[in-house]
DNA sequence: GCAATAGTGTCTGTAAGACAATATTTA
DNA sequence: TAAATATTGTCTTACAGACACTATTGC
């Protein structure tokens, strides 16, 4: 390397084509999912100005830059987001638990009429967060639930459908959703939507509200035990009396050390997609 | 949305936080990987100028941009940048047969000493190419045997390893070879490193080269043929007699039409990896 | 001829899914 | 008491992997 990273700058500035400096602004789009009633919720954020003013739209920010050494990290850069817009402090226990991934990156020209946008999008998954409106400044977000946006699988809304996101938002909560589809069949990612301790019918309920169809409570329960490391017996017996409407205490488990699961949970009912 | 875009912009200008207007460019990198002599191969190219000078890279630079509407898509970017340094012409029907997809996005600060960049790495499978050198102005890029790296599963190259990639390369193309592993797993994207067509021996080298094991024949040739739409006879049988040490003559296959294995092909022995 | 390889057959342990049975709780 | 639910058991089918076998080719 150049003893110089200033000259190495200079030179850099001065040689390549000038094109590339036409202005090109990064940002970080976050979908965050969480589970509420039984259903899968995303938080959206009420757009302020044009464009797409009044429509719902992910929670999302420019990356702060500074130099060639300064400034955030994208991963960073989606925590602070999902801070704001949630009215958590950046530091708060509470976000430890929620687990963030990078899902992917949309530059595609025009889909900010303003200037050419690339965004990076993250996924973020969390038990039960506090209401957003509870935070100090947050901005007028809130949970939604997903299936009142009527996506489809090619990443539009179904027509008809009165909450339209903004930007090509849909398309990226649609990608969203199909990794995190995915990511339950062969990781123990369920398990960060409950709490610390939590029952098998809680998974399963993560699974079905996910995947969006009813597993078998006897298969489920046995497959989940026979995965190695996918829970850890706490000994202890649920006395949580909610949503409940008969049955024994179920038992509770916590999350074991698995990072894969294998054998795999497998989506039923998958044959028609393959083609 | 506002009816004069231009006014839009102006707004958008003028009003928010300076700093994102700190400079960032966003750049795309490719991991093209192909098989040569039963080997997994990635294209390299060398690097001419501070910082890294000499030394290998992924190819890459920087997106097309000019305004809101204009410039290049993030896959466009990448399509041509393996173009110009495979010294392909962009509309080459060889370049139809490549598999792209995008892999991840990398933004650390100071990852580049000169600027705050942003790159977007995509994955290239391939056939085999035409040597690099075969073009015409294509930059001293060249098909390096991804073993001689010497890569580890944390993204870092093992110390004594004398072609050290630049940037934060290493972990670029570390993500991309588990990528590629993983999706071996669950789609037909081996038949993608092959020819029209391909005898079950030639897809079983792919798999032993991208998964650096050696597969039972047997179980593999029944396991393949099993999977629906993985392969389609062609009712012909290969003569070609390069690299084959006798034994009957293969029949030939196509790439079926499904877009998932089902059931999947998975990699032997990742029992200790699980945890 | 000899060694290597393509392709098939067989067997065993594991797993998925349908279904049933029992015990325990809420309403 | 009736209905719902947790948990376990049983059975069938499918599949992965180990191993064996035969036929066909290159050298």
């Amino acid at each position: 390397m150049s003893p110089d990273p200033r000259q190495d700058e200079r030179d850099f500035l001065a040689n390549y084509d000038p094109r590339a400096y036409d202005p090109v602004a990064v940002t970080v789009d976050v979908v965050a999912l969480t589970i509420r009633d039984g259903a899968l919720h995303v938080l959206l954020v009420r757009r302020g100005e044009a464009p797409y003013a009044g429509m719902p739209a992910l929670p999302g920010g420019f990356v702060r830059a500074g130099g060639p050494r300064q400034g955030e990290d994208l991963p960073d850069a989606a925590v602070r987001e999902l801070a704001e817009e949630t009215g958590l402090e950046a530091g708060d226990p509470e976000l430890g638990r929620v687990h963030l991934e990078q899902l992917g990156t949309y530059g595609r020209p025009g889909r900010d009429p303003r200037m050419r946008i690339v965004s990076v999008a993250y996924l973020a998954f969390a038990p039960e967060l506090p209401d957003p409106r509870a935070g100090g400044d947050a901005a007028a977000a809130e949970w939604t639930d997903v299936a009142a946006l009527g996506l489809t699988e090619s990443g539009d809304q179904r027509p008809g459908t009165t909450r339209r996101l903004a930007f090509d938002h849909a398309r990226i909560l649609s990608d969203g959703l199909e990794r995190a589809r995915g990511k339950l069949e062969y990781t123990p990612l369920a398990t960060a939507f409950c709490g610390d301790e939590f029952t098998i019918p809680e998974l399963r309920a993560v699974y079905e509200a996910v995947w969006g169809e009813e597993l078998h409570a006897g298969n489920f329960h046995r497959k989940v035990l026979s995965v190695p490391g996918f829970v850890e017996s706490t000994g202890t017996t649920s006395d949580r009396t909610a949503g409940r409407r008969g049955g024994p205490r179920p038992r509770l488990y916590r999350a074991g050390d698995a990072r894969l699961l294998h054998p795999a949970l497998l989506r039923p009912g998958r044959e028609e997609l393959i083609r």
